[in-house]
DNA sequence: CTGAAAGCGCTAACAT
DNA sequence: ATGTTAGCGCTTTCAG
């Protein structure tokens, strides 16, 4: 009787047969689409679940012209910044019933376009992208598949991100407040408009209010560059600014590698609030970037796009907020 | 003349009849099955490319009954563990033509059940499953799915795991060459497998050549269990093993609240080499847990399994190594 | 409420 | 070398 040899799966017919019904009373049953007896249904479901019957998802998606997919686009999974960003899409997504490919970009713009370009020809039904750069990458690949940009400004797309400049300012006011006068800023790229935007946000208010010490570039990497490191020697400095997390360890670093340490010899605020944070000594003191309402509202407005249609183009602004810890003292 | 206004993707037949050829020789051209003459190949080719043809994925998945697709199942993306593994996967799976369906099972094991039955409904070639626990929790739905499993002991699954038991021994073989004799050992929770091959083997060499001067357990996790932060009181101890990194973060982290530090006060090795271990201050001695090798080798296994039917049933074992940083002191 | 039948877009025999 | 055609498994009119 049992003859489900590993091979092949029953297939909807079988199970419509082997119910004594139509497949048109089985789909109905299983979708819950047309309108089918009570008990029918309830026998259909029953021998499904006998039988082991599952649908064929690539017949279904052919047919209704969906998959049930959306495709993650990021940077670099290594990045501490991601990961948590990547869990709350998919937990979110498959609370939609949404599966998600996720696809790592290496940071390298090329490669983001073929990405993209792979997301459309597997035929997901959507994409959230976190581009590596204020660029559009994609060549015309996304045309005509809803898509949400996080993080970065991208015209034509719809957007989720969180308020720059306000964290950029929310950090200044801190130091500030602290009394600190004679403050440094380190950015990260100039090219990222979020990170142009903490930046001359947090540079407006110290040269306001204070006295900017220096404004210093370094990439994204705990490993700060020659110039950078110089410019924490700069007479009178008491307080910096670092536009990321990553760069803000590299000055707790470089402090502890060169015998000084936060907050007495120098306070830092950092930006992101990775998870590292609060895990360097002493805890670093820093601007929250709330990847995980920015991940829930872009897989939110992602399945609206979807399941609705595309309404108006448009682009949520999340709240940042200062994060309290240990790298700023009060003079 | 042009009409693609967004809503639909030409199909093979537009395709085939806009370069005037059946859809036959459109799908050889495209897939480089059947044969074409060159030149027609080419026009197909060229005429795909100028009214932006795109297979249909679902279509042809169900007409080939593959999706080009496999599943990644890990407990939890917000572990510094497991970015990596993730990256690593997906980098490789791209390779050979796959995408990647990732999903967090919350290191819960009835979430990965459905998240297992989800990925097969969803009908994905293949999966790369890193378990909870040395438990299966798939209640068989990935029957007649070929998978691999990561770093854990499944009956009746192919899988790669490292050679714990001899990363193990290298900590504690480390730790005694440096002349440490009386050496606590704390090990993660002891329902994991590859974390008692860990803790056993270390403790077999450390008994045999030195002194245990405990034996703890705590779990994954920074924060130190009261009993096990107690434990590092323990007299004349001059040296512990953690079995997992971010339990070893956590020793450092509870030695500095104390006043304490290695690896003057207390010398440790830990075991993965995350992210973070080499972050720490002091750096972090560690065994190096091969994430990339083995996620190499798992999607290698797979692509194999899926495309060469299914061999022999059989385990990948990689090696471990000694990670020498600065918190190991010799005496 | 239920069933028969027409495809969805594509691949792969099987002709020619 | 190229074309015709029969489905893959499913959803969904449209009849009954």
């Amino acid at each position: 009787m049992e003859q489900k040899k590993a091979t092949k799966r029953p297939t909807l017919k079988e199970l419509a047969s082997e119910a004594g019904v139509s497949v048109a009373s089985a789909s109905y049953a299983l979708n819950g689409t047309g309108s089918v007896g009570e008990k029918t249904r309830e026998h259909i479901l029953e021998v499904a679940r006998r039988i082991g019957y599952r649908q064929n998802a690539a017949a279904r998606a052919m047919k209704i012209g969906r998959s049930g997919t959306m495709g993650l686009v990021v940077p670099d999974l290594t990045n501490p910044f991601f990961p948590s960003l990547a869990q709350s899409v998919i937990q979110t997504a498959r609370a939609h019933g949404y599966g998600v490919f996720v696809t790592d970009t290496e940071g390298d713009e090329a490669l983001e376009g073929a990405a993209l370009a792979m997301l459309a020809d597997r035929g997901v039904d959507g994409v959230i992208w976190f581009p590596v750069r204020d660029h559009d990458s994609s060549g015309g690949a996304l045309e005509g598949i809803p898509t949400i940009v996080i993080d970065r400004a991208l015209p034509g797309f719809d957007g989720v991100v969180a308020d720059c400049a306000e964290g950029g300012r929310l950090a200044a006011r801190h130091l500030l407040d602290a009394g600190h006068r004679r403050i440094g800023i380190i950015s990260g790229p100039d090219d990222i408009l979020s990170m142009r935007q903490r930046c001359e946000a947090a540079r407006a208010l110290v040269a306001a209010e204070g006295e900017l010490a220096f404004f210093a570039h370094n990439a994204f990497s705990i490993d700060l560059e020659p110039a950078v490191a110089a410019a924490l020697d700069t007479p009178g400095l008491t307080a910096v600014f670092a536009g990321a997390d990553v760069i803000a360890v590299g000055v707790l670093r470089h402090l502890a590698a060169t015998g000084r340490r936060a907050p007495d010899d120098l306070s830092v605020v950092g930006f992101d609030d990775i998870p590292w944070s609060e895990l360097t000594t002493p805890p670093l003191t820093t601007i929250d970037l709330p990847l995980q309402s920015m991940a829930n509202e872009a897989v939110e407005a992602l399945v609206r796009k979807i399941e609705r249609g595309t309404g108006t183009r448009r682009t949520v602004t999340v709240d940042t907020g200062l994060v309290k810890r240990a790298t700023v003292r009060r003079i």
